[in-house]
DNA sequence: CTGAAAGCGCTTACAG
DNA sequence: CTGAAAGCGCTTACAG
């Protein structure tokens, strides 16, 4: 592996003298534009209030100056600080990140800046983290719904701003819900391979370890055991391993200790989409063919699970449209600084058929 | 599908009162304790300095009152916002939420904050969202390297903090950098296949489309081609197809195009492993064998390319360890408060082989 | 259309 | 070990 050597142009004189040149300030603008703060501070925020030539005189101060108002100041000045606080369990899960976007999405427009802070599904790291964007005054505040720690309720119900749990539906929420019930996905799982007439039905997910929990999995894996115990089966396929996030590396190694330990398995709920496409793949490498061997469904909708052989049944949420709607919700409410009831919106769910299940 | 009825508990009483109760200041908790402010500012900040009868007295009221300091107010009075800014191109793609987790957790310890904005690829909004990261006076900024708007670069120049472009090496870097050359990638990938003999070789990548672009994974493209052509090697079978970022998709259509228009390939280097997983699945839908009929190999190392058969080939940049090492660096220069000369920190990169390239 | 005054909730820098 | 004063850089709420 050969390395041509790079022509590293050292930059002539990087940064000068950090120290030396402040950040000019309101004030420097209003001096060298001859007017008053105030007139600064509104041809910045609401132009039409000022002559266009003092406008014009003010806007090339900062230009010249290269001013950036300082919201800090600003935020203090008019307690609205622009931040809407976003807690997560992980960042790394492509269903996460698109309701970051979609929220991103909704709230460009208005000017609001999400202050994101995950909690790897810890739940005294949701506590810790809860303190943290408090501090910064958020406009209103959207997590993870299923499950908080009494404390983080507390602090939660204390806050003088909007919550919104998105992604679960919470037989208790806080206040605004926006999401879909998990439990619900675990029993329209169970059921539709129920009715496809399996009877030795199994399922992949993480074990809940203490704090660190998923626990809106755990809530699918409920309702995937009810629904099965409501048909009168058992539940003993029912596998919980490792802990969570889950991950293809999960569905793997759990797939293969499922159908080492139960042989005759006919069909697989996975948690997500992750594990069940890494359950896939240890099929193929174990020559178990899918469908026509075992069948196999996940839930998320996940890119992967289109593109792998034979293509993935799922459960699709759409969690893009999920923040934008909750971040639409969020600017009409911040508008009209009403203070609506709590809203329950159920997004629902779809069961998306491909190639992964057996037809019978 | 049936949907048995969900238990809608309504909560008693949910945020009562939410304009009546005004939140706490330190004032508040002062007058509680009997105390100045300025010693409830102590108990909070260095414990240590005020006795031991006075702490318990404002911790009391601090728990009572369920106080939270707000730091916008103490931001603006210490001139240090605890605000680490981060712009990425997006957050959905493993490699950069990656380097998030990595700065997070380097940074939690120090306390500080990160503050994302994320481009979409597009570098009008990268000046846009610098402004806004900006205003919110963060004290370092971290970015993707290789590529800026002129005026970006002037704002970060003139920026009071210190710069770091992470996960490429700049020619003309703005300060700091820490990365690896995305060049020397390309490069090491051509080399890599030319090394085993193939002389049909060709690429996977996006097409660069104005202001949205993937600067970075261009100029892999551009050392895959340098590569191939310091070799006499034609250029003609490097596609560039659909617009950044990437995808599974883009990888399976990508694949598919080029093996129709050049069916005599031996070799692909895909811009990134979802491409080149993408490759693979679509391979196995056309009935082409890999590694035997065609060999492909990715970058990245994106967990689905170690679970797939074959396992794929690729090339591995350790990206949480980038972000740990450039949050470690941030938060000694940011204690010392010194001001270091710039420093560009190469990480290097390495092949890692799997099953993907045929032995020759 | 423009500006002087007051204040947002903290911390800095003294003073005692 | 504790506190009174001043001030961070803006915007609100008037006043003219």
């Amino acid at each position: 592996m050969s390395r041509p050597p790079r022509e590293t142009t050292a930059p002539a004189d990087p940064k000068p003298g950090r120290r030396a040149s402040q950040r000019p300030t309101i004030r420097d603008v209003s001096r060298l534009a001859g007017v008053s703060r105030m007139t600064v501070s509104r041809v910045l925020s609401d132009p039409e209030l000022v002559l266009p030539t003092t406008r014009d005189k003010v806007l090339k101060a900062v230009a010249d100056l290269g001013y950036v108002p300082d919201k800090t100041a600003g935020s203090l000045s008019s307690r609205r600080t622009g931040f809407i606080a976003l807690m997560l369990p992980t960042l790394t899960n492509a269903n996460f990140a698109a309701v970051a976007h979609g929220l991103t999405e909704a709230l460009r427009e208005a000017n609001y800046h999400l202050l994101i802070a995950y909690t790897d599904y810890d739940m005294a790291e949701e506590e810790r983290q809860l303190l943290n964007l408090l501090a910064r005054r958020p406009e209103a505040i959207v997590l993870t719904g299923a499950m908080h720690r009494r404390n983080a309720s507390r602090m939660l119900m204390a806050a003088d701003v909007p919550v919104v749990e998105i992604a679960d539906l919470p037989s208790q929420p806080i206040e605004h819900a926006i999401g879909f019930s998990n439990y619900q996905v675990g029993r329209t799982a169970a059921r539709y391979l129920l009715d496809r007439g399996f009877t030795r039905i199994g399922a992949l997910a993480a074990s809940p370890d203490g704090e660190v929990t998923d626990h809106r999995g755990e809530e699918r894996m409920r309702g995937f055991e009810d629904e099965l115990r409501f048909a009168r089966l058992p539940t003993d396929a029912v596998l919980r391993h490792g802990s969570a996030p889950v991950s293809f590396h999960h569905g793997a190694t759990a797939f293969r200790t499922l159908v080492e330990a139960q042989p005759d398995i006919e069909a697989i709920f996975a948690v997500s989409d992750l594990s069940a496409v890494g359950a896939v793949m240890e099929a193929q490498r174990m020559n178990i063919r899918i469908p026509d061997d075992i069948s196999i469904m996940g839930f998320g909708d996940f890119e992967i699970g289109r593109e792998i052989n034979p293509a993935l049944t799922t459960i699709h949420v759409d969690f893009r449209a999920l923040g934008l709607r909750t971040g639409k919700m969020l600017v009409d409410m911040l508008a009209s600084d009403a203070n609506p009831a709590p809203s329950i919106v159920d997004v629902g769910l779809r069961i998306v058929e491909r190639a992964s299940i057996k037809d019978r």
